[in-house]
DNA sequence: GATGAATGAGATTTCATTCAT
DNA sequence: GATGAATGAAATCTCATTCAT
């Protein structure tokens, strides 16, 4: 296993820096530090790392909502949620990009949607919680309302960060602004 | 031009048949009918049609804003709008999959926010008009809803349309809470 | 004619910076500023037109031996003989080399002593009225030391400009050396 | 290195077959009896074998010196030294004329000068022999000395062997004439 | 005569894949 | 299991040549 997360982490890496297309498995392994042959008893194509990236991506967001989400109150906790997404969008940006793209590209779309399933089950409870406590609207839907959810703040987090030299001016606007269109989107009760 | 055109045309068709990596040059020319060599006169590599292509699809999106968004009340407007993009991401998905591939692919991120203008710019005068009008919460600000609310409202879509055997049943659930979503989001008041 | 010129001073001029082997015809019809099809109506290939160029560069050797070996004698004759060489090869040393490389390169070896013919025999008649004034010795054979001279001071020339740098010092030893060995060889008598 | 020498031997072989130009690299790999792509483990392209065969042919050259070059006396050996330099342009006139079109062609004149090195301390090394012994004029400069004979052995020697018909007549009168003409240059003191 | 966009045959070049070590 | 030199099928790309204007 060893072997098989250094190809990762290069895949990653050159992906990132050269462009899926661009990228040889000769950089991969150059990168890797490891015999050209010794990628094929790993994975049997440039692509098939994706699925394995995505993995490890999804991860880092399951554990960014586990860890940082701390508060009690539902819009603290929205606010939190908020900030974990914008913050490893900040981080990874170009890795998520990188993963769209590639499952896009090939015949993987529906694997990823697989891959991200932890994310819209974390959504769904976190959505259920407030909904049995009445802190939002109960007519909202929350098998909908997940998916629209991640896809709010994910596109909100992109566009934030798609322009890194004006970062900083846009990104406190842009949370305050897509929090409350959230926060009267569900109907949420102040206490 | 004509020739051009052709290139542009023959690339949607073959990228979204063939993916974008198993797609040649080759079949490109074969496609559009015209000589090899033609086709480095005009473009000077595979995915540098890719911009040109969402330009295709760019101008597709704002003909599409201006034929048939056709009421007067904000909520119809927005109802039109959605409509809009539910209809073309159902009809284009691949392509628009596509171009979110290709651009992510080569650095021609910045590029596409250029081409996508467009569109911005419309979904900013839309909200302007109903800020105007009194028919939303007048604490939006135009610029950064604006992009919220496309990438809310694509991102829906794409969810959507993702998985063709379950389409029906989905889409105007969907598309009845994103509405509601965003109406309450935006205080649209009723008349 | 006109444009016949052009063609050939554009190519001396892109053979020279860019190399035989890369000089695309392209490259010359935009050098010489005329349609791609243009050229085809006074040359068949690129190789074409290197004896064009050769006689180009005779005549220039023809014309500077004719002007500038003014003196009665024949060491004096001689030291301007060298004089033009080196002076030609100074200045026009990439169109020499590049000359001798494009008539090796094709069949046209033979051509190219056909162009040269009249070199050797301003050579020959230089040598002839020498022997004939008894001011070298009457063994030499005009016809075979004609060549050996011309080839024994053309690579000697060739030696000394071959290196940029350093010319300026090694120009008048070299020349002195040379003199002298072609004295001694000749058994010119002083007077 | 086993490849490379089948690729070197195999260029020199094509190339003085079908001339530079049309030589394809698809040629050389077929007379080495090696796959496409293993040519360009070894050079970039068809010209950047040049410089390794011009250093195949100057060890020939050094190789004939040493081994043929066996008399006591200047004058024998400076006889030994013509035949070798005839002997070789001679059996491998094409190369040579490869070599120095091939070299010309691409911006490796200087490393030609480099390689050639051996050859002209060779010479150096010959004449500094003979002016200790007297043999020689003691006012001969072995250095530029050396480059004017070489020169002018080779250029004689091209003379001759480039016509192919003719060549029996002229070659021993052009040696002759060659041998006295450099005798009396230098000076040559028969014992 | 002059042009230059279009062509496509054929060249170069790449790079995933293999396999002997 | 690991390696990387060798491969060759298949891609990209070139560019001499044509021909309608």
């Amino acid at each position: 296993m060893e072997k098989r997360n250094q190809i990762i982490d290069a895949a990653i890496k050159v992906f990132v820096e050269k462009g899926i297309e661009k990228t040889k498995i000769s950089d991969i392994v150059k990168e890797a530090g490891i015999g050209q042959g010794t990628f094929y008893l790993y994975f049997p194509s440039k692509l098939s790392v994706m699925p394995a990236i995505a993995e490890v991506m999804v991860q880092k967001i399951i554990n960014g909502l586990n860890e940082q989400v701390t508060k009690k109150d539902f819009l603290g906790r929205l606010e939190q949620t908020v900030d974990v997404f914008f913050t490893l969008t900040d981080k990874y940006r170009e890795t998520f990009t990188l993963i769209y793209a590639g499952l896009a590209q090939t015949q993987h779309v529906r694997e990823w949607e697989m891959i991200y399933t932890p994310v819209y089950e974390w959504m769904i409870s976190f959505l259920n919680t407030a909904i049995e406590s009445g802190e939002i609207n109960s007519s909202v839907n929350p098998d909908y309302m997940s998916k629209m959810l991640v896809g709010l703040i994910e596109s909100s987090a992109e566009q934030v960060y798609l322009y890194e030299e004006q970062i900083s001016p846009n990104v406190s606007n842009t949370k305050k602004e897509l929090l409350l269109f959230i926060q009267r989107g569900l109907g949420v009760q102040s206490f």
